[in-house]
DNA sequence: CGGTCTCTTGACGGAGTTCAAAGCTAGTGG
DNA sequence: CCACTAGCTTTGAACTCCGTCAAGAGACCG
């Protein structure tokens, strides 16, 4: 059980926990489960957990003052979601996180991450790798995001994440990158002439 | 002497650190001095430090296929920056740090900063707040940018950043924004116009 | 003062948006 | 199991924000 979380974990640390320490930790998280289209978490709503993706997909958005979404991250199996600032604040969430597939994950409430980080320093360690390696790909998306057109940055966007093509609505992706879907799709026209 | 670096540090974790504990930290800190147009990193090169800008200022860019600098980040007095995939990974970087003015920092290497979170795990807990931080915002700005003009954007920066403003150049401020220093000038007289 | 770097301004062009409408697809209920 | 609907994708035409090219004005430094 839960043998994905070990897994993500110990690469991450890049060491192995004792049955002890990882049993020890999993207590802290409860799992859930959600339908299609539900929210994790809602805009303007305090986020009091971090959620690890066990099945399913999910993705954040931020909805603009014209009442439109926009795509900051997908979360699929072995990825880890939440919105971070207003869990560690306590301040009302700017995003908005809603599944895409019916869904179940493991949470992490915010009294026991503390406690996890706690008991064992290695999770202190974890949760600074998680969040460096999340830095660093946003850090490089937005200067991709700011230094290349529309078109090398989907082709950069697919080859690197196949497994989101496949799964995640266009329109979705569209947003993702900073576009509009009329605008994806024409792309993705264009390419295939180009073949 | 560094106060300023024990006050960020003990701001970040919201607790006082005891001399001893601070002068262990600090010892594994190296002082160092750069020109202005110096370069802390340059892309291609591995990044062995992270840095703490005690006086001065300094900023990171990418630099893209056609040769053109991708402004990433700004770091004045109280700022941390590096590049942290090459960091921690070793990797070369690709990023470049160039100094905008005179430089005073304190560095920390790799072997260090390793040294400092097995001493002490609240360094664990230090680094993963700070990076937190930083991701925050990366990723605040990253939607920003898919989702605002360029004018607003423009004014939300000066807003939050009147000391960037102030001190650095114009057309890195219109790279950091991702668009073009003439747009930026036309931004500026357009709201100038306006009032 | 001379040269280089930065900022401004103008005219034009192009990547991506907007608006609108028509296919297409998948999920739902009869 | 099919029909219907709602949501997704595609396509076209006009438009807009920002980029590009070019040139000149201003600022800073040796």
């Amino acid at each position: 059980m839960a043998a994905s979380l070990r897994k993500n974990i110990e690469k991450t640390i890049n060491k192995t926990l004792s049955d002890a320490a990882f049993e020890e930790f999993l207590k802290l998280m409860s799992e859930k489960s959600f339908e299609k289209k539900d929210l994790l978490i809602e805009e303007g709503s305090v986020c009091n957990y971090i959620y690890f993706i066990e099945q399913g997909a999910c993705y954040s958005y931020l909805t603009d003052q014209r009442g439109e979404k926009h795509a900051v991250q997908f979360a699929l199996e072995g990825y880890w979601i939440s919105d971070l600032y207003s869990f560690f604040s306590k301040a009302k969430a700017i995003y908005t996180i809603e599944t895409l597939e019916p869904l179940k994950v493991l949470a992490i409430s915010r009294e026991n991450f503390q406690k996890a980080c706690d008991n064992n320093s290695c999770f202190d360690r974890f949760f600074r790798i998680l969040i460096q390696n999340a830095y660093v790909s946003v850090q490089y998306r937005l200067v991709k995001t700011n230094s290349e057109e529309a078109e090398k940055r989907y082709f950069e966007f697919s080859k690197l994440h196949p497994d989101f093509v496949q799964r995640i609505p266009q329109y979705l992706i569209a947003s993702y990158l900073g576009i509009k879907p009329q605008s994806l799709s024409r792309i993705r026209k264009e390419s295939a002439r180009k073949k």
